[in-house]
DNA sequence: ATGGTAGAAACTCTA
């Protein structure tokens, strides 16, 4: 089984490419992020003709976040249950015997405003309400966009970045925190090449000059681990006319 | 110290 995740930044916009990834990478899930469509404009006649079903949580211009499947996916959470929040960043769906959360974790903008504070209180809600998922659901993978650079590797330039948002000890902390739960960063299950990112700034040519960072992640529990045989980024899509500025992910499961 | 780009939408906010 193919997993992947993709943050889009807006279906309207990037549609064809992804309709073009589908295509040629075949993944059975993919999760997008940063859809920033309501629901009724979601595109979801043109994924069913391409095979594929799709959950989607979305509002409009901001978030919004989805979940595409050949196989149906049932028992849909569009939300962490009890944490308060408008923005629609969360959307869990079980796909066979796997558990799938989709995450578009905040930005931060940065360190010391508000929007940092309430990134750091929504992953701190994201991982209690995980520990319990996993009870639940042993087979899980949580996907997406963290908006967190985990290690000094996934930092082109970690001296600049070193207590930046994004590269911030504290968010760091909350992305340990979820790997404490069991969880493996399935990238880091195989050797990389040096460099791998996953967002390259739209500004100062970030992305020909390689100034990237790695936020975006394949997160597998303990029991869905070993089943895991490849995780790669496909730099691909980032290069073609009009990118998202996100490059996807995507791993194979042995289940 | 600032601004550079992109998207959506509305002349600004978010990333």
């Amino acid at each position: 089984m193919r997993l992947a995740t993709w943050n889009v930044n807006s279906l309207k916009v990037r549609l064809p490419q992804v309709l073009d990834w589908l295509k040629l990478h075949q993944p059975d899930i993919l999760c997008l992020q940063e859809t920033k469509l309501e629901d009724a404009n979601f595109s979801a006649g043109e994924l069913a003709a391409a095979g594929y079903h799709a959950l989607h949580s979305g509002q409009k211009t901001y978030n919004g976040v989805a979940i595409l499947s050949r196989a149906k996916a049932g028992d849909a959470i569009l939300a962490v249950p009890g944490f308060e929040d408008s923005q629609k960043r969360v959307l869990a769906a079980s796909i066979g015997k796997l558990r799938v959360v989709c995450l578009y974790v905040p930005n931060g903008q940065s360190v010391g405003s508000d929007k940092y504070r309430y990134k750091l209180e929504w992953l701190a809600a994201v991982t209690a309400w995980l520990k319990r998922e996993l009870t639940s659901f042993p087979q899980l993978a949580v996907v997406g966009d963290y908006n967190i650079a985990p290690e000094e590797r996934d930092v082109h330039d970690p001296k600049a970045w070193e207590g930046q948002v994004l590269f911030s000890a504290p968010e760091r902390k909350a992305f340990q925190d979820l790997l404490a739960l069991g969880f493996k960063d399935s990238f880091r299950l195989f050797e990389q090449p040096a460099n791998s990112f996953t967002w390259w700034d739209y500004r100062m040519n970030a992305f020909r000059r390689k100034m990237g960072l790695r936020i975006d992640h394949i997160l597998v529990s303990a029991s869905l681990a070993p089943a895991c045989r490849v995780c790669s980024i496909d730099v691909e899509p980032r290069r073609v006319e009009r990118p998202s500025d996100h490059a996807p992910v995507w791993a194979d499961l042995d289940i």
